[in-house]
DNA sequence: TGTGTTTTTTACAATCTGTTACACAACGCT
DNA sequence: AGCGTTGTGTAACAGATTGTAAAAAACACA
């Protein structure tokens, strides 16, 4: 287990001075270090690479640490450690529900840091194996909460917060007629009234996306008076 | 759970150091593990022994992982999880529509992996609760109640809602006679009143879809003064 | 503020459902 | 066989439901 791949930390630091040491004591310890400087590369990278952690610190050239954080948090969903040099800023951390899991004052001493790294990774992971699948595979689509995005035949699929959510709801459901009044709640947080045609929208597009033929669908299916249909299921 | 019977998982990998891995960890945590390196071995194993999941590696010598998945789902209706080296296999994958249920990118990490197996048996196991069987096979033609679609020889029929509906109805019951009263409960869910026709209409639809004559009709036969029946046996 | 995206509404098109009408087939009777 | 009676097959139609393009409103970001 040890073997696998060591786990990966981004770190996100303008101090040189500060980086370095700290770089040089997470390697120390078997972690693989990524280090940045700049907010918007550190966005990027995080996203593309999906460390296992990032430590973040607040102040930042260009893009601020409170920047990055909302950026990244849609799409990424391990550990984030903000760095922060006054302690004002954890009203804000706190206040602000950016999504960060832990913080630690400036100076920084890397015993301390070490901890709570160790603390966050083991928190993250405990949560990862309690979570239902993150990812959901049938007849031949794969949704993925993770990044909130669906991949079929020919590659991955852009979806918008409401598409993805709708989709994803229908996956967890694969198989099972899903109502309208269901997907209304579910969806939009109230009934359905028996005229709206929101869903309705949502599933045309949807459906435009996944590439479906609404006259003989290979994904989604209507149910005439009731609901829609995702296929799949099991057993 | 722990006492009854233990929880039976098929493993099929190649590589000796990561299956030790995996069995052992697996065993650990209660379940009964069968390890094959060999395609062909793995298929029949799977088709006799019918275990609760299946782990199965894409690179294997002989016959690959692709191709057992493709040998036994026809007769095994359990999960499976691919393992996969390469993200490039995913296209794969998902384009082959091979019915894999999940997968896991490797290198893989074993929490990871029972993670996922759990979610896989929870998703299975309300599966199979909700339905007695999802798949009805007669006479060359498969129902499929889980897609909410048919399929003949020539391919899959777009039915909609009310044609599959009464389609499923007499597949349930292929080889004995449904009567109208029977039809109009199940279908309308409301008694026939001896005036209405609209069932024979639908029987009508479907017997074109079909390809079915009315005259000397293959699939939908029927019972003067009574109702219809969809032919048993196999073909 | 302007620009580009997403959500929501609206209107109209396409499809599905349930009814009716008529044609034909099966049965019973002489 | 001839005839009426009853039951089934299906085309055609009107109303209902769903599909979707497009416009408008809300939102996000620079």
């Amino acid at each position: 287990m040890a073997s696998s791949k060591p786990i990966s930390i981004v770190l996100v630091e303008d101090d040189q001075g500060l980086a370095e040491l700290i770089v040089e004591r997470l390697e120390q310890e078997g972690f693989a270090v990524e280090h940045r400087v700049d907010g918007r590369e550190a966005c990027e990278l995080i996203l593309q690479t999906r460390p296992d952690l990032v430590v973040l610190d607040i102040m930042l050239p260009g893009m601020d640490g409170f920047e990055v954080c909302r950026r990244i948090r849609p799409a990424y969903a391990g550990p984030v450690l903000i760095l922060t040099a006054r302690n004002e800023d954890l009203d804000q951390i706190l206040g602000l529900e950016l999504g960060a899991d832990d913080f630690v004052v400036k100076p920084v001493k890397p015993r301390v840091l070490l901890a709570r790294i160790r603390a966050l990774l083991r928190r993250a992971q405990a949560a990862s194996e309690r979570a239902e699948a993150s990812r959901i595979a049938v007849g031949g689509l794969v949704v993925d909460v993770g990044r909130r995005e669906a991949s079929a035949a020919h590659g991955a699929i852009a979806l918008t917060t409401i598409e993805f959510d709708l989709l994803w709801y229908l996956a967890q459901r694969a198989g099972q007629t899903v109502s309208r009044q269901d997907l209304y709640q579910q969806i939009f947080h109230y009934d359905y009234d028996g005229i709206d045609r929101s869903i309705d929208v949502y599933i045309s597009r949807l459906r435009q996306k996944l590439g479906d033929d609404p006259a003989s669908p290979h994904y989604i299916k209507t149910v005439r008076g009731v609901g829609y249909l995702l296929a799949g299921g099991m057993a």
